[in-house]
This record gives structure tokens, sequence and C-alpha cells, in this order.
DNA sequence: GCCAACGTTGGC
DNA sequence: GCCAACGTTGGC
């Protein structure tokens, strides 16, 4: 099992968002990124625990914690014209982008600052922080211990 | 294949 | 709104 960090902005779909789903379930698609979509299809495994990480907000960091429940499959957003994630390049039979879905697993009381973050010297080495850019990004063991137990 | 121009992300 | 980082596009 592998643990990753999914981003998103709050405003657009947030953890509330996930937690108002049916079965607080949902789908995380939207990715329009190659290396966040080749995570997505090739590494991303049903079961694998997930950080929901709100970015471009007031309060950047950790929301909670969600778990996939579907493994990759085409994103059905790239082949509507009328979605903001329509991709004309697309097509059915060599589709370009993938979603997975996921499940709220927890929402912590309170968000884990990007910048609490930042000063744990565990999680100076995240990937997140050397490639800001990168909406799924891998975590260690010691950085998903490490950011479970700031949420305490 | 190179590279300049341009667009997007995300923290502040 | 600004800016740094960096991904994407398109001309050559």
């Amino acid at each position: 099992m592998n643990h990753w960090l999914f981003k998103s902005e709050p405003d657009v779909y947030g953890i509330d968002h996930l937690a108002a789903e049916p079965g607080q379930q949902g789908r995380w698609d939207g990715i329009r990124n190659y290396q966040a979509r080749n995570h997505l299809k090739d590494t991303v495994e049903v079961g694998d625990q997930v950080l929901f990480y709100h970015s471009s907000c007031p309060q950047p960091g950790v929301a909670g914690v969600m778990e996939v429940t579907k493994a990759a499959y085409p994103d059905p957003a790239q082949f509507d014209p009328g979605s903001d994630y329509y991709d004309p390049k697309a097509t059915q039979e060599k589709p370009r982008w993938y979603a997975v879905d996921v499940k709220l697993v927890r929402r912590f009381p309170k968000v884990i600052a990007s910048t609490l973050m930042k000063q744990q010297p565990l999680l100076s080495g995240m990937q997140m922080f050397k490639q800001g850019r990168l909406s799924v990004v891998p975590l260690t063991e010691t950085e998903w211990q490490t950011v479970l137990s700031m949420a305490d």
C-alpha cells in the first residue's frame, strides 16, 4: 500500500465537498498534469491512504485523510465539450486523462498548516515542497506518520 | 530536438 | 495582485 498527497482548491472541491457526497465518496478528477496522471494511472491502488491538501486558499495545508476506493479509469470530463476539463485531443479509444474514486476517512479538527509542515525537519524532504506544482505526490512512510502525528 | 514565449500553479 | 517555478506549445 502506498501513501499520497492529493491537492485541491477548497473553493472548487474541498474536504467539505467530499464529506457532503453520498457515502462520503467522490471522484478525484480534473488532473491535467502528466506526472500526476502517471501516478494515478500506474501506481495508485485501491486501499491507498491519501492526505487531502487544500491549496490556493487562506489556510493552505492538510485537511484530512481519504482512501482510494476505485483504481484509475478514464476521466469522463475530458470527453465533455461543456466541461472545464474538456480535452479535444482525447478520444474514447485513446483517453489522455484519468480519475480515481476516493472516500473520506477522517477530517482533521484543524487544518495542518503547510507553514507548520515546513518547520518539521522530518518533512523537509517532501517532494511536495520540492515540486510545488505537482498535485498527486507520493509520501514516504515517515512523512505519512509525521503528518498524522501533527493532527492530534 | 531546441528554445523562446506563454500559461498555470500556489504561496504570500 | 505579484512573482517564482516550471510545464506546455509552436516555430524553426
